[in-house]
DNA sequence: TTACTTCCTCTAGCGACTATAGGAGCAAGC
DNA sequence: GCTTGCTCCTATAGTCGCTAGAGGAAGTAA
């Protein structure tokens, strides 16, 4: 119950949020300034733990920093509609979706690279020539 | 057969690389410096078109400059050996892999989200409540 | 006291662009 | 020739999300 001090560092360890990073959400506003001690310290405590491990999360999971903010002040004001909350993950979601499509075709393509590359002793090297022809009859598709 | 000579703007059109890239490109020597005109303007011809496309394919594919630097190498030495590009290829082959892998399962943690989320209130949605506990369980893990 | 670690601020750098300012060139219409 | 409007030029600074480094102060253990 007591407001148990987390040093900066203490804060890194325990969220897997490096100390600068930490330092530059604070700057950021992404993390509210914590108090300080005598020395200048910064004093965390455990809601900071929670908020810095939601931001992590939430990163990992590809959200840029804006829409955290979004996430945050909604997560803060519970009372209010979740709408918004689910209309950023699924715009979110929408953005995943096409990246794993576009990283699919890729790999189709370095898959076709490499098998084409490996076979030739002529060294028939398509890795260069696939990318060129794909780039040419692509030029206008997109 | 005749040197057609191609502005920038026209580069541009026809790569869907934008003006100021194709700059940016030349500046760090990714693209050699074309020629100029009496008016100081740039002179690409289809070489130059070429290149770039292959460029934006190569960045879309998800190619760092670094490695596009290497391969634009290797498809100018073209009696060199492929082993080095094809490295490249395998190297980044098994790195899309890995990023489809963890898209895969961002998406499914997003739709679940989504899919959980009652439309209701903050205070019952899933897609805060998945951030944060989430958050919270997997502090040491990483 | 000494040594060591953690912390502080501040500044600069990364990659891969993107934007802006302030001009100069060029082609078409009058 | 002149004006309008577009494209182009350079140079510099900003973007995002950190990361690294300098140079120093504070806390801790022997």
């Amino acid at each position: 119950m007591s407001a148990r001090v987390i040093s900066i560092g203490e804060a890194a360890r325990q969220t897997g949020v490096k100390v600068p990073t930490i330092r530059f959400y604070e700057q950021i506003g992404l993390l509210p300034s914590p108090p300080r001690s005598d020395g200048n310290r910064r004093q965390f405590d455990e809601k900071d733990l929670s908020r810095l491990s939601f931001i992590r999360h939430a990163r990992e999971l590809g959200f840029e920093v804006g829409d955290i903010r979004e996430l945050l002040a909604l997560s803060e004001a519970p009372q209010s509609s979740c709408h918004e909350a689910d209309s950023i993950a699924w715009r979110h979601l929408r953005e995943v979706e096409a990246r794993i499509a576009k990283l699919q075709a890729l790999r189709g393509e370095l898959q076709r690279m490499v098998d084409e590359c490996g076979h030739g002793k002529v060294c028939e090297c398509q890795v260069i020539q696939v990318l060129t022809d794909h780039a040419r009859c692509r030029n206008e598709t997109h």
